[in-house]
DNA sequence: AGTATACATTGTGTCGACAATCGACCTGTG
DNA sequence: CACAGGTCGATTGTCGACACAATGTATACT
């Protein structure tokens, strides 16, 4: 069933063989497209990746599929269970605290770097981005506001300057897009328009980089994060009836997050 | 020979059939082996990993070698140059700063997090880890020095319970161990004494973490990080006329490159 | 009826071979 | 003598095929 809605998904893009292929290019569109297909959760978590079934979808020989899958499976995205079929990653909500401590801080440290190292060129390259997610904002369009939220985030860590840092909180972000799927995809359902506090912190975050205001730029990144923390950890609990899948392992990660928040609150008396 | 050095390795733990190496085995081996020899700097960066080569000396096909590449370019220790051989993850001078900001921050977010989520578990396994330091440092063993600093800050970091902080920290630590091993390759040639300064530190860290005082053991952390920092940047500079290896880039790494291939080809005829 | 064994099916792990590609070398020309 | 173009060799990128492991199924036995 997998399999079959998958093939319905994707729309046999080029029954091309002979020219227009550049011989290196394979693994990095196959990579790239099976990566757009978890992220945007066409793929959902842990259905299986067949490698012959893959191969013949992309035209190719099962070489460059499997160098596909070995480098998502280093992104994190996909899990290789030995001599059986590769899976997409589960979600496991018993970790989602510690992603979302994890965000916060990148979050933190990437948005202060670039405070005061971004340069103008940076600074377009984050005003574009804003502007595409208030675009897909007025537009209401969720799935470009995904992704235009990832671009712009990643433009600020970009401007961070630290790649270190940067790829931690690329990875960090490839996996809220899944969650943010997730998301609006309930609220789709029940019709809820969607706040626009996003566009307001944003752009408060902007006007801090623009002033190079280090500080103020990382206390409106710890607040964007929080912002996302209790939007999710709202949701979840919204779905927890909903959805059994969710609902296995969430009672023990909605009481640490709450525990942290304890933490957190106590550091900062 | 090393096939025959391995399979003699190999107690025959299933007789059963074919040689005692058991079927996913191949690609894990090479590529721990591979990472080894990379972080103890006996694969110098630069240096040039043929795959048939590599695929010889393992007794394996070149499909295995592949995958273990693969994933150690995704481990940042392996560039894969397209079309042309894949080369060791050269040292990047330029980035060292952004390196020694990076590893500062996990070390600190990593002991903070241990020093209140660790468990009694978890604290034995420090202080083994500690100990052995100790006795390395005791016997002047460097290359174990190297590997039980990196086993100790690793325990501590598990400790803290997020595997995203310690998946980027554990990179940064392997990266470290490269610059460790340099640093010490000088020392020995100096045969300037090895300083206990940091035996200490490990222990009032580990005293820290042991009273769970999260404030202490991040300011601890982040004083070892700096301790380092200090120490190498001394190094750099003491060294930065002697050794122009030091300032290899990429381009000069494929310089380096097709140098040993003209050696090779000569050596062959 | 329940359990254990044998079998068939599916899909991966590994291999050897072929072709494309890039750098190195050689040659001819200004 | 320097440089441009062509050729050669070496190494990767890709492919199809085969063997092995694991799962699911049917059958026989207790």
């Amino acid at each position: 069933m997998d399999a079959a809605a998958s093939r319905l998904a994707v729309p046999a893009i080029k029954p091309a063989r002979d020219i227009g292929r550049r011989r290196g290019t394979g693994p990095a569109r196959i990579y790239t497209k099976i990566r757009e297909d978890i992220l945007c959760l066409r793929l959902r978590p842990g259905s299986s990746l067949d490698e012959v079934g893959l191969a013949k979808r992309f035209g190719f020989s099962r070489s460059p599929v499997r160098e596909a899958l070995i480098r998502l499976a280093g992104d994190g995205l996909v899990d290789i269970l030995p001599n059986r079929s590769a899976i997409v990653a589960p979600f496991d909500l018993e970790s989602l605290p510690r992603y979302l401590e994890a965000l916060d801080l990148m979050q933190r440290v990437t948005t202060r770097l670039a405070a005061t190292l971004r340069s103008d060129e940076d600074l377009a390259k984050i005003h574009s981005a804003q502007r595409a997610f208030e675009v897909a904002w007025e537009q209401c369009d969720t799935i470009a506001m995904i992704e235009a939220n990832r671009a712009y985030h990643l433009a600020i860590a970009e401007a961070g300057q630290n790649p270190y840092f940067t790829a931690l909180y690329g990875r960090l972000l490839d996996e809220g897009m899944r969650m943010l799927h997730l998301h609006f995809k309930f609220r789709a359902e029940t019709q809820e328009p969607t706040p626009d506090l996003l566009t307001a912190e944003h752009t408060a975050i902007t006007k801090a980089l623009e002033t190079s205001d280090a500080d103020l730029a990382e206390r409106l990144a710890h607040e964007h994060a929080e912002g996302f923390n209790d939007r999710f950890i709202r949701f979840i609990r919204q779905n927890l009836a909903a959805d059994i899948d969710l609902a296995t392992s969430t009672k023990r990660a909605l009481q640490e997050v709450s525990r942290k928040k304890r933490r957190k609150s106590a550091n900062a008396k």
